[in-house]
DNA sequence: TAAAAATACTCCATAGGTATTTTAT
DNA sequence: ATAAAATACCTATGGAGTATTTTTA
């Protein structure tokens, strides 16, 4: 089971609308209208009953979308995790030289910078 | 992060050989060395160290390994969940007519063979 | 030198796109 | 009549294979 097939079928569940979890994907709508039905054809199911111009969860699309959301969640988590896990590598301390000179104020104004796009407890 | 991806690696961090792991996974093992080196590639780390003609954990790569488990883990639970679910749908009463003729004792063996390949509940 | 791993291609399955038709309110 | 979903057809990315060349114990 494929993650990416999950996040498709829960924008779907969210939305009730293939035209507009399809925007929200950045892929077009017959791709997605495709993936779905493809979806449903591999799970010997339909997940989604078409009707009142929207899409309504089945029971199984139910009970699909609590395991989905579960499983999306932790693999979301897990490439958080490992990216966070990763950082440690850029921690440490950072020492600049520099000059007295023109440089100082510039540097200073570097230094705001990066301050307020890192980890405070890094600078 | 793909769960296919997941499983090539910790089939690898298992047999800590790359020839081994794609014998096991059924693909070949050029396809599974530039799986491997491509994930490395997309998680900007090397999740293992390759020497004394094995491959060995990096520290980032067993870090990994305790999330691939899990996640793994979840996904064929709930693949195996959802067809369980799934099968409820065939479960109920099953009405068999039949006229009185060869066809009853020929009915009865394939019943029987049904009957051991379904759960005893079900007939 | 004899294992396994890494390259270099080639191929093909399928995710994805565009254009169009069908469906449903 | 209009907006969304489905279908038809095409493209292209990348997963997978075969053949071959490094590696390394």
């Amino acid at each position: 089971m494929e993650i990416r097939l999950l996040q498709y079928f829960l924008k779907v569940a969210e939305t009730q609308n293939i035209t507009q979890a399809a925007a929200d994907l950045h892929i077009t709508q017959p791709t997605l209208s495709r993936q779905i039905h493809a979806f449903e054809e591999r799970l010997q199911t339909n997940l989604f009953i078409r009707d009142n111009k929207k899409l309504t969860l089945t029971d199984s699309g139910r009970f699909l979308k609590a395991k989905a959301e579960e499983l999306v969640a932790l693999d979301q988590k897990t490439e958080q995790e490992f990216a966070t896990y990763q950082d440690r590598e850029l921690t440490g301390k950072v020492t600049i030289g520099c000059i007295e000179s023109d440089n100082s104020t510039f540097l200073a104004k570097i230094m705001k910078t990066m301050r307020k796009k890192t980890r405070p407890g890094d600078l």
